[in-house]
RNA sequence: CGGGAUGUAGCGCAGUCCGGUUAGCGCACACGCCUGGGGGGCGUGGGGUCGCAGGUUCAAAUCCUGUCAUCCCGACCA
């Protein structure tokens, strides 16, 4: 139906690609695994961010911002932390180019003393600059985030779900005692599993990290993992306890009530544009982009049918009146009054770019003092009373918003299973995808071994939902206190 | 970074193997008329250094070398 959409049972890859370039999200800049967020996807990143900038100010957060270059000896400060990034970093070496034959060149005399890496994540300037801003536990805590972009050189790049430059938000938080860092990582995994389900619509599991798949200088790492339609699974957020090991290696003390000198505790916690990704893989269908309403840049569209100029006139006038009903009840509205494109023609492209709610007035529903109305999701038609037109809208993009929820949990919970031992684990893997709770013996051997011949990974050790119960390891056979989340994911 | 594929108008493609008029088609775009409740019709137009750089040749979209980018599969990662 949908022309330039390649059908996902076809392509899974190719579909997600479809999605963003007919739906106009983001396109490939000249520079390899970089993107150009286009207006409309930008729009959707602002209402996300929006919505997660209100979280943070209501758990006593403020922004800031620091610089996006870093001082290469910063990094080499957390032993660990260098060891996770040190392969991914941009390094500026010089500073001017100079004029040639064939255009510009780096200038040889202008090489930086001390390069400057582009962040992959500001922990080291951050704590270097923390390290000045406290000195007594009266200064605790700093609770602070930034909106940033950040680099990391990746080898391979999908738009949104990794791409070499990102947009990003990261906190960072500093604390007098290890139960109140870690009461806010907790929290903060909490406001993201929050957003994620009331605003994207888009279930998650929270859980731990294995060792193996921490945050480099992290001594826990928690995260939220969503499953998208094509059984992989997504890590959506993470929220990092990084103990003392910062303020430890930048100076980072403090003195307590006692009169004692310590080391303050911190944490970290971020979400990128490749929410934007998960969003993609969790609602669109082969129609074209499918989103929730609180994150949708345009909620309703109305479309204006008419043939001669008499008609259109009336139907304008119509179509106005009710745009400004919609508006002032804070509904995101455009009326679509092109005319270089056909009704038929604007139908289908709102629903490429999945708009929730289409509205469509013509000559005979200003007549009859009717609307009809479309939601993206169902697709059916319904002729509606022109004077319940705008609390219908009202009630049925909430509607929208839970029925996206509720089918993706569905969704979810129909593609998660358990596996008792390794071969019917391995056969799950293979037929469905998806979730698949199994025990493990807790050694990263065996979690190694795992991932090597299934390319399944420990998602998380699951905090409050799953199977409970003991049992043994499907490899080692070892006790194992609880089942543990599996997926091959992105 | 290894293996494979691709790059021709804004988009999707043919032409490339086997070099030879003015590089073609569909959609989109501009103008006109008919149209308009699910991607309309007819007509007339505009738009290309064939990814980029070298090379071979009388002659290169086509052959050779290099390079950049994209996609898929691996290794690495949010």
């Amino acid at each position: 139906m949908a022309k330039n959409i390649t059908p996902r049972d076809k392509d899974y890859s190719q579909w997600y690609q479809d999605i963003i370039k007919e739906a106009g999200l983001a396109e490939h800049s000249p520079v390899r695994g970089c993107m150009v967020i286009k207006p409309t996807g930008y729009a959707i990143w602002e209402n996300m961010k929006s919505a997660l900038d209100e979280m943070f100010k209501d758990t006593g957060h403020q922004n800031a911002y620091f610089p996006l270059f870093i001082p290469k000896s910063f990094l080499s400060k957390e032993a660990n932390h260098v060891e996770g990034f040190a392969k991914e970093c941009a390094v500026v070496t010089h500073s001017r180019l100079i004029s040639t034959e064939n255009g510009v060149d780096v200038d040889p005399d202008s090489r930086l003393e001390e390069e400057l890496i582009v962040r992959p994540t500001s922990e080291t300037i951050i704590w270097d600059t923390y390290r000045n801003w406290i000195q007594s536990y009266r200064d605790l805590p700093i609770l602070v985030n930034q909106w940033a972009n950040v680099v990391r050189w990746e080898m391979r790049t999908r738009l949104f779900l990794r791409t070499m430059e990102f947009l990003w938000q990261e906190g960072h938080t500093a604390h007098a005692t290890e139960e109140e860092a870690v009461a806010e990582t907790r929290q903060m995994l909490e406001v993201y599993r929050t957003f994620a389900e009331d605003f994207m619509a888009m279930p998650v599991i929270t859980g731990v990290k294995t060792e193996s798949e921490r945050f480099a200088g992290a001594v826990e790492t928690y995260c939220i993992e969503a499953l998208m339609q094509d059984g992989k699974a997504l890590q959506a957020g993470t929220s990092h306890f990084l103990g003392q090991n910062f303020a430890k290696a930048f100076d980072c003390t403090f003195q307590d009530k006692d009169g004692k000198v310590k080391h303050v505790w911190a944490t970290s916690w971020g979400v990128s544009t490749r929410l934007i990704g998960g969003l993609i893989m969790t609602h669109s269908d082969d129609n074209g982009l499918v989103i929730p309403p609180k994150i949708a840049p345009v909620q309703a569209v109305i479309v204006p049918v008419y043939r001669k100029d008499e008609e259109r006139e009336v139907v304008f006038e119509y179509a106005r009146v009710l745009m400004q009903e919609l508006k002032s009840e804070g509904i995101r509205v455009r009326f679509d009054d092109r005319e270089q494109f056909k009704p038929g023609w604007k139908f289908a492209q709102h629903e490429v770019e999945g708009i929730p709610v289409r509205l469509t007035v013509g000559p005979r529903d200003v007549q009859n003092e009717k609307v009809e109305f479309v939601r993206r999701d169902k697709g059916e038609k319904k002729l509606l009373d022109r004077a319940e037109v705008t609390q219908h809208v009202v009630v049925q993009l909430a509607q929208m918003q839970t029925d996206l929820l509720d089918a993706a949990r569905a969704r979810m919970k129909q593609n998660t299973r358990e596996a008792n031992d390794y071969d019917s684990f391995k056969q799950i893997l293979d037929e469905h995808g998806g979730f698949v709770y199994a025990h493990w013996d807790g050694t990263s051997e065996t979690e190694a071994r795992i991932k090597e011949e299934t390319k399944a990974t420990i998602r998380c050790i699951p905090l409050s939902s799953g199977p409970e119960g003991a049992g043994v390891c499907m490899i080692s056979g070892k006790p194992s206190t609880k089942k543990v989340l599996f997926a091959r994911a992105y």
